[in-house]
Parts: C-alpha cells; sequence; structure tokens
DNA sequence: TGTTTTATATATCGACCGCTAAATAAAATG
DNA sequence: CATTTTATTTAGCGGTCGATATATAAAACA
C-alpha cells in the first residue's frame, strides 16, 4: 500500500561526521582528540558514534583516506614522467606540500603525516600505511626518471616532506614554508640538470 | 660531638632519575609516558616523584636539559664563522644531526625537536623554547657569513633536521638519513659555492 | 638523647579515557 | 494498526591519567 518509498531516517549523516572528524584530527592531532570531542562535534552520543564508525581509529582511517580524497597531493598527475621531467616534478611536488600544508591557518601539516606520530599504535600503523602508498608512488617515478639515484632523492623528498609538515604545525609561515620548498627545489633541480645535462629536443 | 658530617640520606638518585626520564621520555615521547611508567622505571613512588621534580612537565625540561647538554649538537663549534666556511659547516650539521639521530635503536630522532609536538602545552612550550636557542645560533651564524639568505637557508637546514628527527623516529634506517643528510649538504655546498665564489686566500 | 627536618609509603583524589549494556523512541514494513 | 527493525538516549563500565592528603620512619642536628 504505501508503495511509496519512504525516506530512510537521516539520523545523523555519517558522512558529514567524517568531515567533522577530519578536521578535529587535522586540528589537534589523533591522540589530542577525545570521543567527547568528537560526539560534541557531532552532536550525537557515543553508542552512535560506535554503532556508525565501530571504533575512534577506524573513524581516524576513513578521515585520513577522505583527506587523501580530497586533499592529497596530485602524485598521479605530478608524477607522469611522460609529460614533466624530475627537475620540474620535483620542485612541483614539494612546493604543492608546502603550500597546502600552510594555506590554512588551523589544518596545519599532512593529516596522515603526523598522524604516523600517533601514540596509538593501530592509529599510527594506518596512517604508515596510507603514507606508504605515496611515497612507493615517488620511488616508483625515480626508478623510471633517474634509477641511479632512485633511492636517495626519494629520501630527501620524502624527508623535506616530512620537515615542511612538522614545520606547519609549528606555526612555520606560508610564505617561509613555501620559500623553504622553492629552495629544495631549486637544489634537486640544479642536481638533476648536473646529471643529466638535458635531454631536450 | 659528632663533627664528622655525615652523609645525607641518598634516598634515590635525582639526576639519575632525570637520566631514567630522559630515555623514556626520548623512546616514546611525552604524551605516551605515563607517571606510573616513570615512578616505576625509578622505582619510587608518586609523592617521592613529586617532592623530587614538582611535575612531570618540570622533569621533562630536566630531561630536556640534560639531553641538550650531552647530546645537543655543538653548534658553538661547528658554527664558528672564524673556523669553517658556511658551506663546510652546515653540512657537516647536518650529518652529524642524522649520525645522532639514527645512532640508537630505541633512542631515535631528537628529543626537543619531537617534545615540540607534545600534546601538553606547557611540555610543547618547554621543547619550543629549548630550540628556539638552537636556531637562532643558526640564524645568526648565517647573518654574519651569508646575509643575503640568511632566513631562507636557516629554514632551509631547520626543515630538514626536522624531517630526519621525524624520520628517525619512524624508522629510517642509519645509512638512509646519514644519506639524506649528505645529499641536503652538498646541495647547499653547491648553493653557496655559486654565490660566494670562493674568498679563498 | 630529644627535636627538627626530610623523604618515604599507603591510599587514594577527581577527571577523563575509550567504550558499551539496557532501555526507549522513531522509522520501516505487514 | 501492529510488528519488526534501527538508531537513539540514559547511565555507567573498568581503567588510567596526573597529582595529593595523611601518616610514618629515617636521617640530621643540638
Amino acid at each position: 500500500m504505501t508503495n511509496k518509498t519512504r525516506q530512510r531516517r537521516p539520523a545523523f549523516d555519517r558522512e558529514a561526521g567524517v568531515a567533522i572528524a577530519q578536521a578535529l584530527f587535522h586540528e589537534r592531532g589523533y591522540d589530542a582528540v577525545s570521543l567527547n570531542d568528537l560526539t560534541e562535534a557531532m552532536d550525537i552520543k557515543p553508542p552512535s558514534f560506535y554503532a556508525a564508525y565501530g571504533s575512534k581509529a577506524e573513524l581516524f582511517q576513513r578521515a585520513m583516506v577522505r583527506y587523501a580524497q580530497e586533499n592529497a597531493l596530485p602524485l598521479d598527475e605530478l608524477l607522469s614522467p611522460e609529460q614533466r621531467p624530475p627537475a620540474e616534478a620535483l620542485p612541483t611536488l614539494l612546493l604543492t606540500a608546502a603550500e597546502q600544508y600552510g594555506r590554512d591557518s588551523v589544518l596545519r601539516g599532512c593529516l596522515i603525516t603526523e598522524g604516523m606520530r600517533a601514540d596509538d599504535p593501530a592509529a599510527r600503523q594506518m596512517a604508515e600505511n596510507l603514507a606508504d602508498g605515496g611515497l612507493q608512488a615517488i620511488r616508483a617515478y625515480l626508478d623510471q626518471v633517474h634509477p641511479q639515484d632512485a633511492e636517495a632523492l626519494a629520501d630527501y623528498v620524502t624527508v623535506t616532506l616530512r620537515g615542511l609538515s612538522a614545520s606547519a604545525c609549528n606555526g612555520m609561515s606560508y610564505e617561509r614554508l613555501t620559500e623553504t620548498a622553492r629552495t629544495a627545489g631549486r637544489f634537486i633541480a640544479r642536481e638533476l640538470e648536473t646529471d643529466e645535462p638535458t635531454t631536450a629536443s
């Protein structure tokens, strides 16, 4: 009789809850955000929280995935060997990261990078797994375009990214972050141009 | 009568307690070390702990000062303009740091640098104050020897140091840490030699 | 020796942690 | 409407957090 498919109860928007959690985790870090902080910000009670997300760590995982989808560096574009030589791609990668890490006054640094320093082992492992994907993409790109120094260059880039993220979290200004990224990018470009004196057409 | 000055009761060695705390804080970070961890490692009860150190944060401060005294980079030696040109001093600084951050399998990274990411605001501020001394030394050195790019170079060095410390904490090997530091050092040396084509005698 | 000082141990404190059992109310289905 | 399902609320679980009030015992000093 009631063939009209009734709308399901909204209850609360779980995806919106993930977005709220993402912002809180990004602003304060995993450990510093309590269940009370989360349920209060979402305007729900703890049982609803656990029915929806399972645990604080599982929600963190979803928040990091959401962050990666909307904020992660476009590695696929940046690191396509056909389009960009490494002397251009890697400086762009560093600068794009620095711009992102420093552009918002409260959401500083990289949620995933900083998640790797969480005290909770489960959360830390989740962050490491997600970060590993990006690092492997950088490494794979360098294996193609600059195999003789792929590990050293990949390590240099990841260490610089971690330094930029941590510095952003501690308040380094947008201007100084991006200037530092530009400096590191120039150094890489100079190194690559030295070894590989331009294969230009 | 008893003019023989009696030895004061040993009770427990407070300096040894600071050393124990230093190791625990270095291994796990400020937030992840509980009062119970500390009192158990020192083999004392909480009231003795508070009588001796005042609070967890105050003990952290003492542990960081102790760490700085015995482990901090010898900035005074490294950064003496009379002795070393920046193209030599800065690469040595980075390499020395990387060696220190990665040489011990459990005490990774820099206690003070990582302390700046503590969740406890008091502890974080203490770490920032201590770190600021080192950063100002680097900046003052560069103001003398390379005033045209002092801020940019100082920022580059500090970001690299933070990246090395964080990477060490997350398990990057001694070899890769030191190789990354050498890479960054080469980049700096190349930059300085480009701008300043040797003032040699 | 007697008195004072100092550091100890016992036994918590109140607050917060992540998380959940049980009861209830609302929506979906017949 | 009555029934089932689902998400909610109330209330609180056991545990740990940093930190303390109180009482006691040992050392320092006269």
